[in-house]
DNA sequence: CTCCCTGCAAATGCTTTGCAACTAA
DNA sequence: TTAGTTGCAAAGCATTTGCAGGGAG
């Protein structure tokens, strides 16, 4: 884990392993409430000011992602890898999905002069299709 | 205008027109902040809660779109139709594009058992190539 | 009358910040 | 020593809500 941090640049503090081996523990998707959560029910006393902290620095310098689904609902991925992602609307469940972006850019229009390509997201939002 | 609403099942009083008006003349993103910036600015007073309560209404029915670019940037969009958009991070400006969402409908992966799609929103991030 | 809408202010929820104490090189 | 990190509480924003007053049918 230290390794990991360091590679991406990122001082290895004791709290910031904590926040990495939560998220980074296996694929998924978690509020910074929830990454904070778990880290008190583990038993790692770890202020909210610190998993914010280090969980923004933790996207700026490439390790995780974030989603924003909406104004009020940010999700930390621990997938940062190049994907897409199915938001389902009535479960409030986020799913990646393999979807090449690269698919989308080949077709891209061209982009505005002197800009070029920072990142690309793609969510599709799906509802169940029965009685709602 | 006040046929517009009707169309879309709204009940047309006067401050929804005045905010509709506002955001429909022309395709533009607007954040709700400068919605009311723009209707005090003409003369209207109109509060902060009528026009957060109207543009929720009229994304709910159709009639415009809602952008969420990240946790504190909503955008509210003139143009309810499917399109994309560019989202230059420098600027902060935000584009329509005519990416036809057909092209990623086609290559979608198999949305999970008794689930159907109920929309699709592309973001792609640019930045200015220039000196950072 | 009754229902719906409006406006204000207060409340909410998420995220950031100021700052003093702390830690590591 | 010195820069970087942490924790707490307070501040900050965007958005929502409670509720009393108003308006339309």
């Amino acid at each position: 884990m230290e390794e990991t941090l360091l590679e991406k640049n990122i001082q290895p503090t004791l709290q910031r392993m904590l926040v990495a081996s939560v998220l980074l523990e296996r694929h998924q998707h978690l509020s910074a409430d929830a990454v904070l959560k778990r880290l008190r029910d583990m038993g790692n006393p770890v202020s909210k000011a610190t998993v914010y902290n280090s969980l923004s620095l933790f996207v700026e310098r490439g390790l995780i992602k974030a989603i924003s689904i909406d104004s009020s609902r940010t999700f930390y991925d621990s997938n940062a890898k190049k994907h897409s992602h199915l938001y389902n609307i009535d479960s409030g469940e986020l799913i990646d999905i393999d979807y090449e972006s690269q698919v989308v850019k080949e077709k891209l229009p061209l982009l505005p002069e002197g800009t070029e390509l920072e990142s690309l997201e793609l969510i599709v939002k799906i509802k169940n299709k029965v009685k709602r």
